[in-house]
DNA sequence: GTCTATATCGTGATAGAC
DNA sequence: GTCTATCACGATATAGAC
């Protein structure tokens, strides 16, 4: 359904400048010239709706920032220098996945399935790392994997509360701490 | 007050069985054998309850974490270790930490204090380590401190959605990191 | 497919009696 | 200090017309 995209888009750009606090669906059906209830046609609730604008996040960052790196660890660094300029997404980002963490959430689902596809994706990129000599071959990938996992996901609570700490520049740190250990 | 600390001394019992999203101001009335209104009495709104009951927590673990350890990185190991025996805490905590990045919530301020102090003890921890010849001199203590608390937060939303994640286990293994680099 | 209108609900806040 | 009662509100969800 295009709608169903139209809409998703939309929602990025209103939430990523009103953040996810003040957002209700109400203003996401105004910002696509829809009312409430003719947003709620395509979503069978509004849970259901922000898992999908996440969806839909994880979609445009990935091709927007994947390819034009040529070393994976590049793209994700790309990805959260970009995330500074949109501190909505961020917001509703970081609100979405802890109440996910409730185990009735409704995107619970999502997220799990998510961070098992992080997880392995920088896990082999670590690997590949170590395969070529530019990580001690000693280190536990896996962990190792969580740990940025981690790191990028607190350094925006941090950043939230405090915009002058620079996430990127932090996680770049540590990549080198991985690197030279 | 003796009332206020007995109230937000039930509360973290309460919550940290059935988390936060579940909790009402109505059920923590309840648990100490007030009404709703009777509760509100002490607290300005709920969300300065919830901010009292969060600074409640850290006072608790604190006094019963820090003085028990020899070195202080064992008593945040040791915090950590805890958290996963009261998942309704962490929910409560992960939720309300990125609520507050939002401009307008009232316990952002609260926040902004809590991590000024923890990113201090922790960086100076570092350095005392460095001065020890523990870790590299070289090593930037203010971000490395930085990357713990972010590892630890970030962690506690990979351990809501996994609890097989040994949060305390990923901390230790960049403390690994950090003292052989 | 989309709208209008409304049901329904939870819940925080407040007024005022005791 | 504490309760009862009520308000106010901001939602989301849904029924039913067009």
């Amino acid at each position: 359904m295009a709608k169903r995209e139209e809409i998703l888009t939309a929602a990025l750009d209103v939430i990523a400048r009103n953040g996810y606090r003040r957002t209700s669906v109400r203003e996401l059906a105004d910002a696509v010239g829809l009312s409430q209830a003719g947003l709620l046609h395509y979503f069978s609730s509004k849970e259901e709706l922000f898992q999908e604008i996440l969806r839909k996040r994880d979609e445009v960052d990935a091709s927007a920032f994947e390819s034009m790196h040529e070393s994976p660890i590049e793209g994700f660094f790309a990805v959260i220098r970009h995330n500074s300029e949109v501190p909505g997404l961020v917001q509703l980002y970081a609100q979405v996945s802890t109440e996910a963490g409730d185990p009735d959430h409704p995107a619970r689902e999502f997220f799990i399935e998510r961070y098992k596809q992080f997880r392995a994706m920088f896990s082999q990129l670590i690997r590949d790392e170590q395969a070529a000599g530019r990580i001690d071959a000693d280190l536990d990938a896996d962990r190792i994997a969580n740990l940025f996992l981690a790191a990028a996901d607190g350094l925006q609570t941090q950043w939230m509360l405090d915009p002058s700490i620079d996430m990127a520049d932090h996680v770049a740190y540590l990549w080198q701490l991985v690197t030279r250990a």
